[in-house]
DNA sequence: CACCCAAACTTTTTT
DNA sequence: AGTTTGGGTG
């Protein structure tokens, strides 16, 4: 067939050159494509996500059925969206032709994780595993750790033991980069080398409870999806299933990831990888710049490397700039990124004297945007940690501004929605340990010690809740443990509604919450808001499994959430804005210490890894790109005596070459005598609210 | 044994 | 600044 007849018309004609070789890979057969490995190297910008929807609508045009194809993707919003765009490209087309059968989703379209967890489900049986398992996210998985600690005794030894989310992460880095512990403890945390037996112990503990309480943690989902594939049969069911697997940002996989990859697509046949080597910045959850990098030469003939150049996203004077980054480290797919626009103006270097003087210059200059027509929405301000735009944050409420904040703190993470879904989860499996052990301290009396022996007491009683109603607890709120047995008694009832059950559960909590929070209304808002997001769910089992795969971004008592359609200023994180873009963007805090991190010296890769990170942050800036560098700037670090400030030096990646790219200007009065502006404001302020008080 | 308080210690980014 | 541990009290 010649497909460029029949297909440079209609959705593929907005298609470049590049962009139509990589949708369109492979030979046509009849209802089907028969493609090679492909890798497709898509710079920040290039329309990657169109060109992958497109890809995929190919494929779907050409009559591959859509549950025959496989997407995986970093986040569920991208599988989402990726979704989405492919079936309304394909729909476009086919209803155009024949007015055919349309599809109207993807239905293999997620994270590896979320696909993981729902082959586990289907195959659980034929690797010894309970298909009711119940997946715990990271905060869990450190508690779980913490328990296992303080049985083992290690807490009470003279040096310190690692924390317990250092424990976990450092188990996690062995899973996913599939090292051992030594080498896992020698390269990235050599502080912790003399704990080495008493780690090794922990995790063999670890993976025993889980064992036990019927637990599968993230990596579990990727390691036993694994385990399936090693097994030759098992391999063959689920691979026979698909007859494309396509997978976004792979930069950013591990080792499990490309090994279950490799394992299911041995010979590289309908494999599509799309990726950027210079915007991996996921090492620190184990990713492998490697894995594309040495992507073509996995297979035998090597894969087809398509490579996506034309940037649609900003104006030249920023990806000169960004181009100037790049070339000064050194790596595999070598591009110069062109824009598509004309014109457009260069990047500011603009030196600030510290935090706060970079906040109030960033509220500055986003209102005169937004009085130039320029959205709030179409701003967002970059950071490298959570906590840099603390300062910000207070500037932007103090004036009024809307934002919403992606990364930092989530809503899952917060303590009493954890609470709540512990309940849940408890009732969902008596087993789980961890949960109940939370659980059981929310009771006024009840710590450690007796929460434990509750929990034998119910391990000795068959995991059966009415165990509970005989059972007294010597101290400790009579009303609210009788409450709880019988909560939990209703819950673990296989003919309970799922319709309500949060409801019951916050009943229960909210004493509690009112008890120990100051802020007690507002968090149990959340809680009914979460009770809002149960009610999408068609079980208890589902929406748990969905809420930790996929949890909600937002916090809820940011000072008025923003509804969808108001305007706002985004404030993200660097890595939670991949793939995003904004007409202005800012950087926060450009120095050394921070681009690069000070944790992050001494390792050449991880310089690297940094210097992406950067490259990722101005690459997401459509007109106006700023990168602020407080000259002196504010360190949590344990501060023995007085000033907490610390006089940041110049990034190390802002050298002569690439500063030719870049406008440098200052904010105020870098040399400070005097009391300044916004502290003035800060004084009235309080002299206003000591006035209101009489 | 639970709870409160003080002191010591702390590595960022997230599915 | 937030977490974790240890000591003292009821």
């Amino acid at each position: 067939m010649r497909r460029d007849d029949a297909m440079a018309r209609g959705p593929f004609e907005t298609l470049n050159e590049q962009q139509y070789q990589a949708a369109t890979f492979g030979q046509v057969g009849r209802g089907t494509v028969e493609s090679g490995p492909v890798l497709i190297i898509a710079g920040a910008g290039t329309g990657k996500t169109m060109t992958l929807a497109h890809r995929t609508a190919f494929l779907l045009i050409q009559g591959v059925a859509a549950e025959r194809i496989l997407m995986l993707t970093f986040s569920r919003r991208a599988a989402r969206e990726m979704s989405e765009r492919a079936v309304n490209v394909a729909a476009m087309h086919l209803s155009r032709k024949r007015g055919g059968s349309v599809p109207v989703k993807l239905d293999w379209s997620g994270t590896f994780h979320s696909v993981g967890s729902r082959l586990l489900r289907i195959y659980a049986r034929s690797i010894g595993l309970d298909p009711g398992f119940t997946i715990i996210d990271q905060g869990d998985s450190a508690d779980l750790m913490d328990l296992l600690r303080h049985e083992l005794e290690f807490t009470r030894e003279e040096r310190r033991f690692p924390r317990k989310s250092t424990c976990a992460d450092i188990y996690s880095q062995c899973v996913n980069r599939q090292t051992a512990l030594e080498d896992i403890l020698d390269t990235h945390y050599p502080w912790c080398i003399d704990w080495k037996d008493e780690l090794a112990e922990l995790f063999r503990a670890y993976v025993k409870a889980k064992q036990y309480q019927n637990l599968l943690d993230y990596d579990d989902l990727l390691l036993h999806w694994m385990w399936l594939c090693e097994n030759r049969e098992l391999a063959d069911a689920v691979s026979m299933q698909f007859d494309h697997i396509l997978v976004d940002e792979y930069q950013d996989t591990n080792a499990l990831q490309s090994r279950i990859l490799t394992l299911l697509r041995p010979n590289g046949k309908g494999l599509t990888v799309v990726g950027d080597d210079a915007q991996s910045i996921y090492a620190f959850r184990a990713a492998e710049v490697e894995n594309i990098l040495q992507f073509p030469g996995t297979f035998t003939p090597p894969a087809e490397v398509i490579s996506l150049e034309q940037n649609y996203r900003s104006c030249q004077p920023i990806l000169d700039l960004s181009n100037a980054l790049l070339a000064e480290s050194p790596r595999a797919y070598r591009k110069t990124l062109r824009a598509e626009k004309p014109g457009g103006c260069a990047p500011q270097l603009i030196s600030v004297e510290s935090d706060l003087e970079q906040a109030e210059y960033i509220v500055g200059q986003v209102l005169t945007a937004r009085e130039s027509g320029i959205d709030l929405r179409d701003q967002a301000v970059l950071f490298r940690n959570g906590h840099h735009s603390d300062r910000l944050e207070i500037e932007l409420v103090r004036r009024d501004i809307p934002y919403v904040k992606y990364g930092g703190l989530k809503f899952l993470e917060s303590a009493h929605v954890k609470d709540a879904l512990s309940i849940l989860r408890w009732g969902a499996n008596p087993k789980n340990r961890v949960a109940g052990f939370r659980v059981l301290k929310l009771i006024p009396g009840i710590g450690p010690a007796l929460a434990s022996r509750t929990l034998d007491h119910l391990a000795a009683n068959d995991y059966t809740f009415s165990a509970f109603s005989a059972y007294r607890i010597t101290h400790g709120e009579e009303e609210m443990w009788v409450e709880l047995s019988d909560l939990l008694r209703r819950l673990s009832d296989k003919d309970q509604p799922w319709n309500g059950q949060l409801e019951q559960v916050r009943k229960w909590y909210q004493p509690v919450m009112e008890l120990n929070y100051n802020d007690h209304y507002i968090r149990n808002g959340d809680i009914e808001q979460l009770e809002m997001i149960s009610g999408q769910y068609a079980n208890r089992e589902q929406f748990l499994a969905e809420l930790t795969l996929d949890p909600p971004v937002a916090c809820g008592d940011l000072a008025g959430m923003p509804h969808l359609d108001d305007d706002f200023l985004v404030l993200s994180t660097i890595h939670s804005a991949k793939g995003q873009e904004w007409r202005n963007v800012f950087v926060l805090n450009v120095n050394d210490g921070n681009f690069p991190n000070e944790f992050a010296c001494g390792d050449d890769k991880r310089i690297e890894e940094e210097r992406r990170l950067l490259y990722v942050a101005m690459t997401r800036a459509k007109e106006s790109l700023s990168l602020i560098r407080p000259l002196k700037y504010w360190v949590p670090e344990q501060a023995k005596h007085g000033d907490k400030h610390v006089y940041g030096a110049k990034s190390r990646f802002l050298t002569p070459t690439v500063m030719k790219h870049l406008a440098v200007k200052a904010y105020g009065k870098i040399h400070s005598g005097k009391i300044n502006i916004s502290k003035r404001k800060e004084i009235m302020n309080v002299r206003d609210r000591a006035a209101s008080m009489f």
